[in-house]
DNA sequence: TAAGTCATGTAATCGGTTACATGATTGC
DNA sequence: GCAATCATGTAACCGATTACATGACTTA
């Protein structure tokens, strides 16, 4: 059910295509939600058959023609009353969180490999908000306009949580190290 | 294709029934990892005829027989090499940041009421988290048996992430409180 | 000429949830 | 008498991914 709520999200503020959306989802809204042209295509076409967005086709030279969408007035209320409601607490579920329990079975030196890896995958992401952050420059949440304020306050959020999760990789790091010249050496 | 793994690695130190199975994924696993019964017991059965754990019938007196599972020894080679393996960035899919997405379109007052109740929920499971932790005593990470090692780490990093998500909450909380008493009163 | 971008879709499959089904024992 | 705990499953459905399909224009 998501799915509609977070492409009205994006028709709120804008007349996009499929194509476009696409490469949203790829992009801003992309550190909290996804997905594919395959989903968005019949999503689309179910939401304006439910009078919540509305098409029109622009015809391109020397290109395919586009489908536009905007929202509606009803697909605006229906939004507004949605993200109102109370959200239940989502599950963070990590393939990534089930190898390292396993880490007690494991040679200290394949564990702390393996943790390195991805703690150097996360940096590179904190890296990438950090430059979508730089865009904003030293824009006031206090005073921005709040067609920007929810991308401030997401991409703040995916900030915090990165950090926290590279700082917790560090640490794991340490105590594998140290076990190694401990216990097993 | 995880669940598969994260069965074995619950099998790898425990012989376990599929309820207890199921019990387990509810609480200890639970923060990173959660499968029902309906997805437990197939996946034994499937587990089973792959060889990778073995089960034994078990009569009980006035309570209905279970079966109990272990790991195999090709259970745990297989295991052992799924776990050295590098894992993809996992993407956190969370309904309740597209709704954040959408706070500038929402009155303020509505926005803030619905981040308590989220930061709320939030400090719960924190503190849910902490009361295992007390579990773990004074309990050295350099020094603990390897068997508690990998629940160790991922509790650590369940608290790292529940509290760095509340800090987040508190910071928007007050710039949506700000913002009310500058912009709109 | 090969890869990449723009543009829109269908079909098969898979992992997971919801709902359904059964049945005995124990505690309030 | 009712709810909870122990114990194991099946069936229907749904959301999402993978693979497949098409086609023109642009850039290296």
């Amino acid at each position: 059910m998501s799915l509609r709520f977070a492409i009205l999200s994006l028709l709120a503020n804008d007349e996009l295509s499929g194509y476009e959306l696409t490469r949203r989802f790829e992009h801003s809204v992309g550190y909290f939600w996804r997905a594919r042209s395959q989903q968005i295509y019949p999503e689309l076409a179910r939401l304006e058959e439910d009078g919540l967005i509305r098409g029109r086709t622009v015809e391109q030279v020397g290109r395919p023609h586009k489908r536009l969408f905007r929202i509606s007035p009803e697909g605006r209320e229906r939004l507004l009353a949605w993200v109102a409601t109370p959200s239940p607490l989502t599950l963070v579920k990590d393939e990534f969180m089930v190898k390292v329990w396993c880490y007690g079975m494991l040679g200290l030196s394949t564990a702390a490999a393996a943790m390195a890896e991805q703690r150097h995958q996360h940096e590179e992401r904190l890296a990438s908000y950090r430059a979508i952050e730089a865009g904003f420059e030293r824009a006031d949440p206090l005073t921005m306009p709040g067609d920007y304020l929810g991308a401030y306050l997401t991409l703040q959020g995916g900030i915090a949580m990165e950090q926290s999760f590279v700082a917790w990789c560090e640490r794991v790091q340490t105590i594998l190290e140290r076990r190694g010249r401990v216990g097993q050496p």
